[in-house]
DNA sequence: ACCTGAACACCGTTCAAGT
DNA sequence: ACCTGAACACCGTTCAAGT
């Protein structure tokens, strides 16, 4: 493995383990197996490095997307698995979840990252749009459907990562909110 | 004005003027006319003085959200300028909002932050409330309603501050999101 | 080309002391 | 009760130097 991917592979890992603030450069090269300063020979600084890892993990949000499009669910059912991927991730990697779509400072970095999430919810659309050839959500602009399922779902985790998600609220759980969405937005047949 | 209440004030510029980042105990020690570390006299740390700050806008969050309930509007308009009051302190208060929903390290704060912020979304459900009478919105739980809807908004916002709402993705503001969202929702007469 | 070590200018936080 | 000043253990980042 190259330098570069290592320091990546082990910001990851300290990001799981000890959240955002557990990713100090000096930390990251010292557990890389170098001087403190290694990582500035491989990235300009830790925003850099922080988006590096972001990336990767657009990367793989977007392979696991097209698994989930790919396979041979039904559109609604394939659009709940792609929902599931986004929260199961949220749930094991918070630190990263946050990198990717709720730190500005990082997710506003042009580039590689913001290539990287476009391919991604790229995928995504494309689920949604199936589901709309299939009657299972509202004709309106797949795109503008996307980005507000997208947000939703952001929101949810969101609320749940800050402890918000509460029953008296009247949501117990992300994918049941998403859910209940969902099944408002089904177009009614009477 | 007591000197804790000059440190929330002076926090909230700084976090207005600067970003979370120019929020040290140092500089809003300084800037209070103080010793930097005179916040320890009035604050456990950093994220309790943070966490005041946030406190204080829920404060002022929950007053809003029930001018806009005691007016004269219709349900719907009332729904949607509830909304907008929260936009416009996203885009106006870019790092105090986030602190508000998106920043757990804070959010997940017990205490007064944690009642503060519940008094503030129960107004908001009492807003839902009178658009499921008006028949403006479905007939779902009205908690689960207005946590979707104010996820949904929270969702949006963080994209448009992460620079990812783009026309590509067929959304061009959180106002327009959310209107699509509303008007997707509103219960069809055929 | 890639890495190290010293150095600088910061932080949050603690503690002893002042009034 | 409230505040100051010194001190500690960190950071990100820069720079000169090594191989």
């Amino acid at each position: 493995m190259t330098t570069d991917k290592k320091l990546i592979a082990v910001a990851a890992a300290l990001l799981d383990t000890g959240g955002e603030d557990a990713v100090t450069l000096r930390a990251v090269g010292h557990a890389s197996g170098l001087s403190h300063n290694a990582p500035y020979k491989h990235f300009e600084n830790r925003d850099a490095l922080l988006a590096a890892v972001a990336t990767a993990d657009f990367v793989w949000l977007a392979e696991a997307f097209k698994s989930v499009r790919q396979s041979s669910a039904e559109p609604a059912a394939k659009l709940m698995n792609a929902l599931k991927v986004v929260i199961a991730f949220s749930v094991e990697h918070p630190a990263r979840y946050r990198l990717l779509l709720s730190n500005p400072a990082i997710a506003a970095q042009k580039g590689d990252l913001e290539s990287t999430a476009f391919i991604a919810f790229g995928e995504f659309i494309m689920i949604v749009q199936e589901c709309q050839a299939a009657k299972a959500l509202p004709d309106a602009p797949n795109t503008t459907l996307a980005g507000l399922l997208f947000a939703t779902m952001n929101g949810l985790i969101a609320m749940e990562a800050s402890g918000r998600m509460r029953p008296e609220k009247g949501l117990t759980s992300v994918e049941s909110g998403l859910k209940t969405l969902v099944h408002l937005l089904a177009p009614k047949r009477r």
